[in-house]
DNA sequence: TGACATTGGTATCCTTGGAAACTAAACTAT
DNA sequence: ATAGTTTAGTTTCCAAGGATACCAATGTCA
């Protein structure tokens, strides 16, 4: 090894998995947002919604643990679903800090309509794969998870 | 069939692929993110230099197609670039209109580093996978690609 | 050649989310 | 009980990207 710096020529972009990775990601997003926008939500809002849903009685804090937001954001988040009537602040009983947060009438009106779109955006995708396949790619992208620990989100 | 309107309880967002696409994507380009904060540029950025390299001489359309961004934005992106000596806009001769953007020297200097660390972010999320499943992961996500005939960004 | 359309690129406004400062409630320890 | 600390949540400021209006150069057709 003599004093070669080796000039390669620096990896392409689609060299890369995490390219194309984010390259699928960001098309189904996108997607979806547009799905999404006919019903005047975000896939953010979506995500806060459906969360809401399985626990109705949500506390703040775990909401942001869905979002994967900082606790300023969700705050925001939270405060353009109350502007929309899809959910509700209250204070928890028994404490003026901690807020429980609920989906109002019209959002839980709405989260099932919104999960279809959900539900149809990923067939749109991944709708024509074998069954075999689509399991298999979604096993890969969880080992994935679960060999890395990933938490949700690292929030930078 | 009767009046059935089946109240199926929504669908959860771990039941979508698109979901954990998104989620591990996210992941892989934070991470990223980070690694290239200390050179002090973004993936938005690095996107744009490794484009620049390919082509020197790269013309202000063709750049907007690579990033996938609005032309609005793109033009921010080489507004920043520009500032940090990185790259720089040249009128293409015989044409007053349209620019041919051209990495400077130490643009050329810093790509080889930003793509070694793209490739060790890579290896960090997917180095321990057995080349076999590296490859088939890779080949998975590229059919769909393929498959949908994704083009660079629908960018809304 | 001159009026109009087309097109490359920029500037402006708006939204979303992170960072950090800030407010107020609640706990701890003396 | 009260001072100090911790903690839930909000607010403010900033960066980045989309949408749109805009400006200037080019093309086209009469």
């Amino acid at each position: 090894m003599t004093t070669r710096k080796t000039k390669q020529p620096p990896s392409p972009l689609e060299a890369h998995l995490g390219f194309w990775l984010r390259f699928v990601s960001n098309h189904v997003s996108i997607r979806f947002q547009q799905l999404l926008e006919e019903k005047g939500v975000t896939v953010t809002e979506w995500v806060a919604l459906r969360t809401l849903w399985s626990q109705d009685e949500t506390t703040h804090a775990e909401l942001i643990l869905a979002l994967g937001m900082t606790k300023g954001a969700a705050s925001k988040v939270i405060t353009r679903l109350e502007e929309k009537g899809l959910a509700e602040r209250q204070l928890a009983e028994g404490c003026a800090r901690e807020q429980c947060l609920a989906l109002t009438t019209a959002g839980k009106a709405l989260v099932p309509k919104l999960a279809a779109l959900a539900d149809a955006n990923d067939d749109h995708f991944f709708g024509h794969l074998p069954p075999k396949a689509r399991q298999a790619l979604t096993q890969a992208i969880q080992a994935l998870v679960q060999h890395h620990q990933l938490k949700e989100i690292p929030t930078a």
